[in-house]
DNA sequence: ATCATCTAGGTGCAGTATGCATATAGGTGT
DNA sequence: ACACCTATATGCATACTGCACCTAGATGAT
């Protein structure tokens, strides 16, 4: 049974779904044109307060996205402050969001098949006890 | 600027969460002892069929969690092949399953959040023209 | 005018995770 | 002897992240 083995999954521990910042950032835009730095603010909304982003990841998952023709950028002058490299969503990019909500869809699934195991698994355990 | 991106091509979004495999190996080793091949082999109740694990993968996260005293080892004969390592849950790696289970649920909570967000933004504006 | 600070974007680097290929080696059947 | 399966492990290239750090415009205080 070797040799067929594909896909598995990257990242590190922080936070444990691997570039789980892209959707959100993909939603976000799917809202209306923005920029990094607000970007990275407006990421509370999915609970990453206790964890926030580094400003880095967002720069350069804006960069990667734009790399692939998900998003387009265009400098703009803000009210004030330096300028604002601003983000648009494509309509490739709408389709990635649409990809990546089947793909967490999948996730959402494989997470509860892991609570159901772990949930039955400790049912037998209670009611038996462990052998061996 | 960049200009030193050379892989641009090839995200596949599948990866999901980081690290799963880790407590899925955990449970099923709370289910008692076993060893890499065959752990490999029982992920499928997880749903990795369609995204098995590389098998370095299954033998670098035991031995990972050896390094952390989350499981031990011994060599065992079996009843044909080779010899296999064979693992088991400590103590302290069965704490670190029901933190990892924390995690994962705060993890799900997340993602709901997510789901939260996206259906509520395509309420507001269903016009991404895919209507089904 | 100079300086500190905030806003905004970006790079360099080390640590870590992963996939793929490959190495090693025992066991089994022919 | 040979092919194949089982079983563990390593080497290498790629990739993502966090931290530190850099550039630079705008703003307000001194």
């Amino acid at each position: 049974m070797q040799g067929r083995r594909r896909g598995g999954a990257h990242n590190r521990c922080g936070r444990r779904i691997n570039r789980f910042l892209e959707p959100c950032l993909l939603l976000l835009l799917h809202g209306g044109e923005s920029y990094g730095y607000q970007l990275l603010e407006n990421l509370g909304k999915f609970g990453f307060t206790e964890n926030p982003a580094d400003s880095s990841t967002i720069y350069r998952i804006l960069r990667s996205l734009e790399n692939r023709d998900f998003v387009t950028s265009r400098w703009a002058e803000g009210d004030s402050g330096p300028a604002r490299r601003v983000y648009s969503l494509s309509i490739a990019g709408d389709g990635y969001l649409q990809m990546w909500v089947r793909d967490l869809e999948e996730t959402d699934r494989i997470l509860h098949r892991f609570f159901n195991e772990y949930r039955n698994h400790m049912d037998l355990h209670h009611s038996s006890g462990k052998d061996t």
